[in-house]
DNA sequence: GTCTATACTAGGATAGAC
DNA sequence: GTCTATCCTAGTATAGAC
């Protein structure tokens, strides 16, 4: 918006707003992986990206600001993720386990974003922040409900036709994210790690999502 | 050990330092719960007590010693809760069940300590620890190893006997303490929450854990 | 053992140069 | 837009009275 495409952009030397502000969203989310949020100071932050403070709150009013922003970005992965899988064709079975499975992909390919995501959780009941930051605050709680009801969604469909056991769609699903995002936790990229490991494990926790862990007597 | 199991004790006015501990670890496992390791300050823990910093800092060193301390007992729970069971008679996959259902319900009764120590695993990278606390730290994580190998444990001998499928033991506890630790997240107690319900709770969670979300086609 | 008072500083945030 | 310099509060931690 700052800056329309142009020709000339392939001469630009400097950022655009939107690409510094997705710099420092890395640096950011990178730094709250690693120390945590109260560990990790705007310096810190600076630090990644090899600047000073003045840069960060240029383009962010706060420390809590900054995080929120690398919160709602990895909403927006997660819902970026599933909702096409969600509405596509297909038995509803077979669209959860793809979801299962992109979710998890995702969580693998951009973990410092769906860290800090995790963690994320922990603020929202936080009471120190200001009123202005309660709206944003407000709208990632609605985020991360959309982002639930769209697994929702297809539980519930998958449950009418059979397809899925007849759990209450809303509780089935909280194991369901739990599993997969407690990913953040113990997943680690091995040295070398490949797309088809990534994948393995992907599936795999599809699998066991779907078809649980006791064998089918 | 402070002070011997006596006759008197029935007179006592004041508390032992064992008993003053815990005090200060209920308050401190509320306060990091509705706030957040960084929001709470010593201050905070000392007010849900009614008394000033001076009691806190007489019995723990610094408020990440606290935490650990909160941390630490909650493990502590944990492996309390499902030990037992692991080493109980019965088949793997019915003691598993149990497994799962005692630790849904640790986590639902004693939820501020539970999610502390979910929170937990965030500080376990902050670099910025002492190197006498990285001692406590890293018994930290032992604990924590402890605790999930009594699951692989019990989830090998299944696979081994054929009553759980042969996913990898060690991968197979991730989703499945994945799915429970999560709770944390999502659990809150209903007003007037009965322990019926709660382990309608833990048993939901077992049978979605054990069987999956698919229809046995 | 707990309180009051106080020291001390990390780090959040701002102003103004460039 | 980014940097340097500075302000300033919150909050950790300690010393000493009681």
């Amino acid at each position: 918006m700052e800056q329309a495409a142009s020709p000339f952009d392939l001469l630009r030397t400097t950022l655009s707003k939107e690409e510094g502000r997705a710099e420092i969203l890395d640096a950011a989310a990178e730094a709250f992986m690693q120390k945590g949020f109260a560990a990790t100071s705007i310096n810190t932050v600076a630090g990644v990206l090899g600047c000073t403070k003045g840069r960060i709150y240029y383009q962010f009013e706060s420390k809590s600001d900054l995080f929120f922003a690398v919160h709602r970005e990895a909403m927006l992965m997660n819902i970026n993720a599933v909702s096409g899988i969600a509405n596509s064709e297909g038995k509803p079975l077979e669209r959860l386990s793809r979801m299962i499975r992109a979710q998890a992909m995702v969580i693998m390919t951009r973990l410092p974003f769906q860290r800090a995501s995790a963690q994320g959780l922990e603020l929202h009941l936080a009471g120190s922040t200001t009123a202005e930051q309660r709206e944003v605050l407000h709208s990632l709680v609605v985020m991360r409900e959309q982002y639930e009801n769209i697994f929702v969604d297809v539980v519930t469909e998958g449950i009418q036709c059979g397809d899925l056991r007849s759990f209450d769609p809303k509780f089935a699903v909280k194991p369901l994210l739990g599993a997969l995002n407690w990913m953040t936790v113990w997943y680690r990229a091995a040295p070398g790690e490949t797309e088809e490991h990534q994948r393995k494990i992907a599936d795999d926790m599809a699998d066991f999502l779907l078809s649980g862990l006791a064998a089918s007597s």
